[in-house]
DNA sequence: CTCCAATAGAGAATTAATTCACGAATAATA
DNA sequence: TATTATTCGTGAATTAATTCTCTATTGGAG
């Protein structure tokens, strides 16, 4: 019986993998050759079983007693994650943020290519920045549908989100990775992954209240 | 009784609650009065009791047949992530991520004052990014003790994350917004969040790379 | 060769989070 | 004024995620 409509990994274990990806990369340069959950888990604080269930979901095997195997690890999480294939993706809105990713070469290492930007902006359009030619956001619709983009990221404004990820669908994109701060309404068929740096900002702050309050009280 | 130790609300909640405030503000800007919870939910493709229970934690209530104040419900929200106060804080590492950071308005709109920035490249030294000043990072120390500054930023490579926050740690900083990937070994009075950009690439990608093999074997 | 310690793996138990179900309150309407 | 539809609030039920427990395997030490 296959699952339907429902992605087939908890969530949390796939936001936990990248970052055993980080870890293991970190062995591999130090020559290690097999790892423990045990390993794991202690550079991370987390509960040796939890780390083992979450690996066990890229199908590796590993030998008792000696652990797994670095290399076939990293190959597994990668294949997991999708970033065993190189994808094509766009950028539209390129402020401060855009040009932060435009910038970010680590993300070659995760399959993304990013071939084009665009924006509005007659000031950003027809410059070079690090690398990636930024048009006006009018010849995206061609563009996209040219090339074959597989990712769309939105870094622009809320107002013009939904306009943005609109374009993206009429492209046929598969996955939007949205940096607005706006919820998109897009068909079922198309992904999307939404970054907002204040959920985190939020997080802390409101923990570091929490926390003052408790010695206050306690 | 009084939990100990343990922060006292549901982190899944904790990252909605951002979300919330965004519509709220919309709505705020329509001049709208009330909302219901189902309204939100609408908005944000989320359970309304989810939504409810959520909005409980900070201890609004709501009226019956009408919701929620809209203008009440983002006081609460935002005392509850503790948006409701000013913390100064200085960002170490001015690279594309920093500087996009640092151009970030909006942030002010969530307490968090940035005064001061700090590198370690000479040629990003003694200049104003966006009205703030770089430091060379010899002066954090000083500085970080004379000002009273709660929350430190590190947008610097893996290889210097955990010196810096030691620094910060030694200049009684409450809280860090850790953007390297790098687990911190801080004290436990220390909060610390970690931004990584890969894990949200890799929720996209990978939820992108299931949605394809599942279309491919039904 | 035998024993020991470390570890994977799998299922059970526990805990956390979400969703359901229902009673009470309230504003709008007839 | 009575009725109705909407929504809050809460406790129960369900589902998801984490942690615990135990067994089997394996490499190394004696």
């Amino acid at each position: 019986m296959r699952k339907i409509r429902k992605f087939s990994a908890p969530e949390p274990s796939m936001r936990r993998l990248p970052t055993y990806l980080h870890v293991l990369t970190r062995l591999l340069r130090e020559n290690r050759l097999y790892v423990s959950c045990t390993f794991i888990a202690n550079e991370l604080y987390l509960d040796p079983t939890q780390v083992r269930k979450d690996l066990a979901l890229t199908g590796i095997v590993g030998k008792p007693r000696v652990g797994y195997s670095v290399q076939e690890l990293i190959d597994k999480i990668k294949a997991f994650l999708g970033w065993d294939v190189q994808r094509d993706a766009i950028l539209v809105g390129v402020g401060n943020l855009g040009t932060a990713l435009l910038g970010y070469q680590r993300f070659r290492l995760y399959g993304l290519n990013i071939v084009t930007a665009f924006d509005k902006d007659p000031r950003r359009i027809d410059k070079t920045i690090f690398g990636v030619d930024v048009l006006s956001v009018e010849k995206l619709p061609n563009l996209i549908l040219r090339k074959k983009i597989d990712i769309g990221i939105i870094t622009v404004g809320e107002e013009a989100a939904q306009e943005v990820a609109d374009l993206m669908v009429q492209g046929f994109i598969k996955g939007i990775w949205n940096f607005a701060p706006k919820t998109l309404i897009v068909p079922d068929d198309v992904i999307v992954e939404n970054v907002q740096l204040s959920v985190s900002l939020g997080v802390l702050t409101s923990k570091m209240k929490l926390f003052e309050t408790e010695k206050d009280t306690v």
